[in-house]
DNA sequence: TGAAAAATACCACCCGGCTGGTATATGGTT
DNA sequence: AACCATATACCAGCCGGGTGGTATTTTTCA
């Protein structure tokens, strides 16, 4: 019978004991390795090739997403399954950008974690309801700004040019002075791109600018 | 006799009626259209088709970069010069992005325009001394910023997690909360890395990280 | 020509980023 | 043992960005 080979990092070792038990409560799942920081990690995983990697996020000498992006570098079909306590949007977008194909919350239900070897192993992807929530809600909102694209558009040509003299650092009295304007004019224009595009500080206006291309 | 075709845009009367004689006295030269704003820039280069188009940075209407853009657009064989009363690096840069082979100081020497206009419609670019110098310097300071571009790799992991929750736009009080950090520790952090990356804003340190692939 | 959009200008207030100056604990290196 | 790098923590002060509120002039377009 061809079990699914499992391989477990966390630091703290009662959470590695309970892990191992539950899997090993289902005779479809075999432990094959477990390590206690990122880099064993990743050593294990080159050493066993195990068909799943549980990885916790928090981990001493190599954190889990850094050990994911390795062991996915070197090991392809081996898919990866992070755990974590936390729902930080910042972190899932990394792990999945690291090569994840699991992201669980450490408080889910014992079945979850079955049911995300099971899927990642089945080459389908498996998220914690809450995080599941949580992307949509991303993905709704790109869409809606991706629909309202245009907003690029609505700008005036004044207030595209400051926004490319903001990309370049320039503060308001720079522009003030390179525009020969008023400081009080900038900060209206300012404003206005505040409001055009839904944006409310300088570095929100810097990383939209970016994207659009205005790199200069 | 083939002639080479100019047009000249330029919202002062008695700026186009100098530089229409000062190439008029030279045969090879022939200003076939004139404009008094970007707009007309457009329509006449549009419409006459010219070698060499030389435009005024500061028009009504619509500048001599977007008029620049859009007429690199409609017709690429034309050459396109823009003259500018500023050396500064951010009109040079997109006047470049914009498509011009020439950027021209209004204060240069009557042969620099001239010399300008050949050069252009020969394929080669040509700058006044002072901007040649301006854009060398800029090269130079590239390159030294790309050999030195260890920098990244002087950041400890700490100081690398905060920067990907800076370009996710956290605030000193947000990344204090999401770390279980003292709100003075993301600070003393954050000065490390305005040591070590030479930058001293957050503006900076975004520009510094999207441009280093921290996109997320 | 008259209304709407764009560009210009000013003041006052708040908050957060940035800096100068300091300090302690820890872990690895020579 | 001495040293350096790293990570942690605190305080005070400055400055610039962000915003609420207002107003005039110029341009554009229906």
């Amino acid at each position: 019978m061809k079990q699914i080979r499992i391989l477990l990092a966390d630091d703290h070792t009662v959470m590695r004991r309970g892990l191992r038990l539950l899997l090993e409560s289902h005779p479809e799942f075999g432990v094959v390795a477990e390590a206690s920081d990122g880099r064993q990690a990743v050593e294990q995983a080159e050493a066993t090739e195990p068909d799943v990697a549980v990885l916790d996020i928090a981990m001493p000498n190599l954190n889990g997403i850094e050990a994911a992006q390795r062991i996915n570098a070197a090991l392809p079909n081996t898919a990866i399954v992070i755990l974590s306590m936390h729902s930080d949007e910042g972190y899932v977008l990394r792990a999945l950008k690291a090569g994840a194909k699991g992201y669980l919350l450490k408080d889910s239900a014992e079945g979850d974690l079955i049911d995300a070897i099971q899927s990642v192993y089945d080459g389908k992807t498996f998220f914690s309801p809450e995080i599941t929530k949580m992307l949509m809600e991303d993905y709704v909102r790109e869409i809606r700004t991706r629909g309202s694209d245009d907003s690029y558009d609505l700008l005036t040509s004044r207030e595209k040019e400051i926004l490319q003299l903001l990309v370049e650092l320039k503060s308001n009295k720079e522009i003030a002075h390179v525009l020969n304007l008023s400081l009080y004019t900038i900060e209206t224009h300012r404003r206005n791109l505040h409001e055009k595009l839904n944006l409310h500080s300088l570095p929100e206006l810097i990383l939209y600018a970016v994207r659009k291309g205005v790199t200069l």
